[in-house]
DNA sequence: TGAATATACCCAAACGTTTGCGTAAATTAT
DNA sequence: ATAATTTACGCAAACGTTTGGGTATATTCA
């Protein structure tokens, strides 16, 4: 079905069917010819070729084309998608943007988006915008910026001022997990987790500092934020050093795997080391024991997000918004005090 | 960039342009023409309006136009891609795809896709075939019916015999892990989980009664497939009877709270109580204990699927393939013999 | 009653491609 | 040397929309 054909069928002329449909008032036609022209929309399922649509409406040089539709970019690494805090991020940003009348178009997860049959079909603006889950390289920064006009990144903190924020801050949700454990009486605090640009490794560091207490390396085990990294990282700390009171993962994926390796080791959690992370996942209080962590609001953070990116292509901001998410701690069982002997 | 400008540029006409890019022999141009235009179409990083290319070429009555790219439909539930059933499957059929050139273009998830813009996006033939996660209802059935000729199950069986499908046999699958309960001596089996539409559940019924033992109404729990829904199963479950000595989940997220009410109610696993699943997720061998579960080769599954329905919409093939992923149970922790008394 | 305005419509150009057909010039065959 | 064929291109239509600029007819105002 096309707009020709109902024409025809209506006996009115092409560009008539198309203000109809379009609701467009310039050119209102009669309450008579409206109905006959949805009668046979409704009847024949007529949906617009978006094709011919975007092909028409996509100034290639001034304005863009709304598709009213928004990516998604897995950027951090490729099977972010596997990880609760990116795919429990997508699905809020979904669920919002379809309230508004956008879709999620693409969610690209384990492929190289500088790829040429990607970069096809993202750059003809088929898109409006694109919400970034996880930090990502200069060099794909670059390659965004060249091609969006509206960007937002969400999950974590990307240290570019640039574009809209909505996050969580790393470092203060890692402070809030080792002050907690400072505050149970633990110093020997060790980090199983990625270092490298890791801002809740950050965190780790300067709150440790600030309480004067030495970080020490054999206490830092540099693993992929994954279950199996938290469970080699641990058993390799483990084999290092007995010393430590407290574990604490950067997320909760990992901290399944430190628990792991812990109970493994025949040592009791929280009565022998205590562990701690962050994120807050939904299994997280389905573990045994019960996983003590900081709790980001993830619902709250994709729905944000998605309603600042679509206020932005809006134009309803122009300025970059830094939204920080709040969190709290989910005090559970993971955590305890120090037994005597250990202080 | 357009091919006109190119046109101008290389003071050739866009037809040629067009039919140099595209590599059509039919009126081939001149070494010295071609190198002219591809300088251009890689100094000016060119890349074809896609929009106008579908236009052109999606013939709306006869062939469709091929966009190289496919979908991923997370039928089953609004969150699916929040379990790593799915998102697993959904990682390794983008990965599979891409190296055969095809991108994933869509996945939806949360939303309804019989909403009018969702519908406008799937049926303006956008994409060449459609990835089906999870069972879907008759109603959604005849509507992809309607708008795809490719379409592939994958990850359930869909008792459907019209499309491909890529699946993990659910009663084998609960076969396998039933019979290896009652080879330890096991026949107070209660099952958490969904009942209806589940042939997990059905699995484990059939099982049963080969081996004359009754299904007991109060050894099954109807519960939602999410570790929520483990944990509170099980607890309603030990509040009404004490008698059971294993639980069967039909996946390894309700197992996770399963096993959670288990020892908060101050039980053992597997001492008091036995635990087994099946899927096979990233972290299951990092519970404590251990988790006993039937493993279901995902990412070959996911592999499989991209392959599968890209030789379909290749041409490769006609007749509804169904091909089922073997499965082995991974003994770990989770499980043991009943105790005497229990016998 | 005539002029101004509003209503209800249509025409045709444009978006960036693809492709059948046409046609000069260059090559080959006779 | 002429005819037949091939090579190397260009012209223009078509895909399904949107939209600026029309033009009749109907309504309102002075």
């Amino acid at each position: 079905m096309t707009l020709k054909e109902i024409a025809q069928e209506a006996g009115v002329s092409i560009s008539t069917v198309s203000r109809v449909i379009n609701q467009s008032n310039s050119g209102a036609a009669s309450k008579e010819v409206q109905d006959r022209i949805w009668e046979i929309v409704r009847r024949t399922n007529y949906t617009p070729n978006s094709s011919a649509q975007n092909l028409k409406s996509g100034k290639t040089s001034s304005g863009q084309a709304s598709s009213h539709s928004i990516a998604c970019l897995f950027a951090r690494k490729p099977d972010a998608i596997t990880d609760p805090f990116f795919s429990q991020l997508a699905r809020s940003i979904e669920k919002e943007a379809f309230k508004q009348n956008y879709i999620l178009k693409y969610s690209f997860t384990a492929i190289d988006i500088q790829h040429p049959s990607t970069f096809h079909l993202i750059t003809n603006n088929q898109v409006d915008g694109v919400a970034i889950l996880g930090r990502c390289n200069k060099q794909l920064l670059s390659f965004l910026k060249k091609h969006f006009n509206y960007v937002i990144y969400t999950g974590l903190n990307s240290l570019n001022a640039k574009y809209d924020q909505v996050l969580c801050e790393g470092h203060l949700a890692s402070e809030h997990a080792i002050e907690y454990l400072i505050g149970l009486g633990h110093t020997r605090i060790a980090y199983v987790g990625e270092t490298q640009n890791e801002e809740r490794y950050i965190g780790y560091c300067s709150t440790l500092r600030k309480h004067k207490i030495p970080i020490r390396n054999d206490f830092v085990s540099n693993v992929m934020l994954c279950s199996e990294g938290g469970y080699r990282g641990t058993k390799a700390l483990l084999a290092r050093t007995r010393e430590i009171t407290a574990v604490f993962a950067p997320n909760d994926l990992t901290a399944i795997g430190v628990m792991r390796a812990i109970q493994e080791e025949g040592l009791r959690i929280p009565e022998d080391i205590s562990v701690i992370s962050i994120d807050d996942i939904d299994m997280a209080q389905y573990l045994s024991p019960m996983l003590t962590t900081v709790h980001v609001p993830l619902d709250e953070m994709g729905k944000m997000a998605a309603k600042t990116l679509i206020d932005r292509i809006q134009g309803g901001h122009h300025l970059p918004m830094k939204i920080s998410v709040p969190f709290y701690l989910a005090v559970r069982e993971s955590c305890g005090s120090p037994r005597k002997m250990d202080l």
